[in-house]
DNA sequence: GCAGAATATGAGCGACCGCTCGTATCCGCT
DNA sequence: AGCGGATACGAGCGGTCGCTCATATTCTGC
């Protein structure tokens, strides 16, 4: 039998009980997938740590990955609120200021929810086989590059998309790597410093 | 049912046939995370479509896990014969152009099997029982320490450990990204210089 | 208050999962 | 040749999976 593919919710929900529904389905989730990981977050286990039967989940969810596909929209649109309000704030600055408030951003996203965004990051490519994931950064990757534009006159002659691309992944990679592999680097004060400091340097350093 | 947590052998092939028997299985086990992906990689579809009965496969794996496990050692060793060999050769090379040597190996080293090892870091849990994958890059990490120390006379004053950490993570990240999510890079040899030329620009001026 | 729409329920089906174990076959050694 | 260990086999058990559907409950509009 095909497995389900389909991510979109089946049905809208209309009166407040059962939007309640939805989300305690999907704050479940995102709890399981943290806690037990995707692997167990089997439908019936969501329904039940949901209290929610396991057809209501299915009125509004045509599968596990369309609740995935749930948590996964509301988390990339925290970390967009993040990093939007921290390009707005970049863009009227100077290039070695602005790359410090984009990696800055950059940590402070991935403090969000920790957990939750290892698995999403780690465990999650399996849903949908889609570009959903990469779509994780391309907004950022679009961002950017509309500031180096700006201030393309601050800058060395730059191939901007291969410019973009090295920068957006390289911040990326290194917070990402930094805050998630290594838990202690979120209470060190000092070390997330020096995390900024150098990925600034790498960066600025490229775009000079 | 606690589900098995080992990833050893369970048995050591003595024979010429048994050893045949867990090549195929390795390799078998390969192919479907490729061609279908880790959840479709059961047991029962490994060992039938290796042309092996379920029961051989439990003589010399405790299960999944062991095998996937088994698949991840064996592109490992690949992946560290370039690189190691990249490493060996740039140990003589100053910054600039060692730095190229590495950045082209770590291309080099993802044209191995690239479907083979974007399903490898991409689908297997790494939360859990098969978290010693993420000595992926471990040895990378160290070996480039290793040359840094071994040259810092010819750089500024860096925090060695810091500095590996933000170069091999860029450049394992740059190259991945690239390679692994534009398959067309492949083939584009001026598109591989041009990464090849920019992630190298990134390094060295860092290091500098 | 009541009809009908919206929402909620959960037993249970068929498929597949990981894995065992009793049995059959093969191979190396004397 | 023939024995014993190594290897191979596969039916089938107990379990979880995703998911449906007949039924019950709650809400909304009139």
């Amino acid at each position: 039998m095909a497995r389900q593919l389909l991510t979109n919710p089946r049905k809208h929900a209309a009166q407040a009980r059962s939007r309640a529904t939805v989300d305690v389905l999907i704050e479940t989730t995102a709890r399981i997938l943290v806690r037990e990981g995707f692997d167990r977050a089997s439908t019936n286990r969501i329904a039940e740590q949901a209290g929610v039967s396991i057809g209501s989940l299915y009125q509004y969810f045509p599968g596990k990955d369309a609740l995935v596909a749930a948590v996964i929209d509301r988390h990339r649109e925290e970390l967009g609120n993040v990093t939007r309000s921290a390009l707005a704030k970049a863009s009227n600055q100077p290039i070695k200021q602005a790359i410090r408030t984009l990696v800055a951003a950059a940590v402070e996203a991935h403090r969000i929810d920790p957990r939750l965004h290892r698995v999403l990051a780690e465990q999650i490519p399996r849903t949908g086989r889609l570009e959903k994931v990469e779509t994780f950064s391309r907004e950022n990757y679009t961002l950017f590059k509309a500031y180096l534009e700006r201030h393309s006159d601050e800058l060395r002659a730059l191939d901007l998309d291969l410019a973009s691309f090295v920068c957006v992944t390289s911040i990326e990679a290194l917070t990402h790597s930094a805050v998630l592999h290594n838990p202690a680097m979120l209470a060190d004060n000092a070390a997330v410093k020096a995390l900024i400091e150098e990925a600034t340097r790498l960066i600025v350093g490229y775009l000079h």
